[in-house]
DNA sequence: GAAAAAATTGCAATATTATAACATTTTTAT
DNA sequence: ATAAAAATGTTATAATATTGCAATTTTTTC
């Protein structure tokens, strides 16, 4: 129990150094410094498909040796990340998490597994379509929208239950 | 700014009333005890359309003047009406509402007004339809949903902006 | 290139939200 | 009446997040 998961038997070399190349190449774009701190603050929310909670993030900053950053090191650089789009908070968790899509703003949707904690991110357009059509009936216009899809994923609904 | 809302020029009353009913209701229909306590902090929850954090009910308790409750008295009391189904809490604010259609457990949404706050409980079946085809399409079992849409409700769409 | 301005980080304190552990009281069941 | 269970009181503490200000680094302006 508690192995490898489905989503993990991949490269998860090739999903860290993708984002962080994408992250570069956002920063540039848009004119923000990714600074070698908020690197690394994003290199270890992409340490696996887990949300991270910003304490787990300021540990395991703190065991690299660099220095034992503080609370507001880490909370400001998850700021940063989050308003480029690199990455996501999962407020019923308190956790943070690598953006699947970054770059363009976007709805998104979370699958997040009761068992192994593996979170997948979709954007699923049929989703979107619903609450909008949802908020539209309503007379609420939408400024975002917050999807937290709680339960098991493939591999955990496989091997219990 | 900030006066009564659209959703708010109606007999409120009656929504604590009704609220207040149904809950005996259930409580009676499950062998559950609507304690002095969990009633009281049931109405503070309904006190208006928006959701409210623990320590503000704690702050209302206060106020009025039955002993000071400490903060484990609220979260036990919203527990209980959480597992009873009559309130909802939002976790992208840490807060509180009464649930509109309690007893039966349900799939539900919440469209949550950025600027006056009032938030409103629906329960969209196309949204859940798409939430399900969304898992199934990935394997996923859904256990349940968390959606809170942020925005602008009708009256604040209108008058601000 | 030096000075000024802006952005980033460090740091200490504190705010906010939530829970653990155990004592006391109240209610229910025997 | 007594025992068991449920609910509440109380104190302390955990977990998450922010404020305010100082120091440093980077960028801009001259
Ligand atoms: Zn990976
Ligand atoms: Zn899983
Ligand atoms: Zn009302
Ligand atoms: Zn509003």
């Amino acid at each position: 129990m508690s192995g490898p998961t489905a989503y993990e038997r991949h490269d998860h070399h090739r999903c860290i150094d993708d984002a962080l190349l994408a992250a570069r190449r956002i920063c540039k774009s848009k004119g923000a410094r990714l600074t070698e701190l908020r690197e690394r603050v994003l290199t270890k929310v992409w340490q696996s498909h887990r949300p991270l909670g910003a304490y787990a993030i300021l540990e395991m900053l703190a065991k690299e040796g660099l220095g034992h950053p503080a609370p507001p090191t880490v909370y400001r650089a998850l700021d940063f990340l989050q308003e480029l789009g690199l990455v996501h908070r999962l407020s019923s968790l308190n956790a943070y998490i690598g953006c699947d899509d970054p770059g363009k703003p976007h709805d998104c949707q979370f699958l997040i597994c009761r068992q192994c904690q593996v979170t997948v991110e979709v954007a699923a357009a049929e989703v979107s379509k619903a609450l909008s059509r949802c908020a539209e009936k309503r007379d609420f216009s939408i400024d975002h929208s917050n999807v937290e899809i709680v339960g098991y994923c493939p591999n955990c609904r496989d091997h219990t239950q």
